[in-house]
DNA sequence: AAGATGTGTAAAGATATCTTTACGTATCAG
DNA sequence: CTGATACGTAAAGATATCTTTACACATCTT
């Protein structure tokens, strides 16, 4: 049970470096570092700038990975 | 800046108890108040459940409040 | 070689999310 | 009135998210 997310993929294709995507989300590299190798998930709050960011759906950056019985 | 939800709505439409769906959903019913009284948002983990659970598309659920210049 | 740029990581600390326990209120059924 | 059900809330504690500071490594350019 988790989220999973493919940031750092959609983040390549699309040229952008994680301190340019930092400076432009208002947070730190760090932090945007850390999401990208599943440290931990962001926030809803940045999950949704995330969203928007990138234009594209939801459920091609997040996946919510089942408990598999 | 913050996300709105609009939890409590959805649920009283669906005829739902907040006990109910946090036995569905696998939290407290503290949880589950406290976020429709917005008191605080869920993770994205919680999120994305509640997405599921809803059968609706995320925006209906949750607004990205932007920040007002 | 030296400097600039981008990335990975770590540790300490602040705040947010969530649980557990518990109490209060309101409504409805008997 | 009594009991059952649903909701609102509070306080203490655990864990997650995020910041700040800092160091390391690799690549590229000069």
């Amino acid at each position: 049970m988790g989220v999973i997310n493919h940031i750092k993929k959609i983040r390549i294709e699309k040229g952008i470096t994680q301190i340019r995507m930092a400076e432009d989300l208002q947070v730190t590299r760090q932090t945007i570092n850390a999401i990208e190798k599943n440290k931990y998930n962001p926030s809803l709050e940045l999950a949704l700038k995330l969203v928007d960011y990138f234009d594209v759906p939801i459920e091609e950056i997040f996946i919510l990975e089942e408990d598999e019985t």
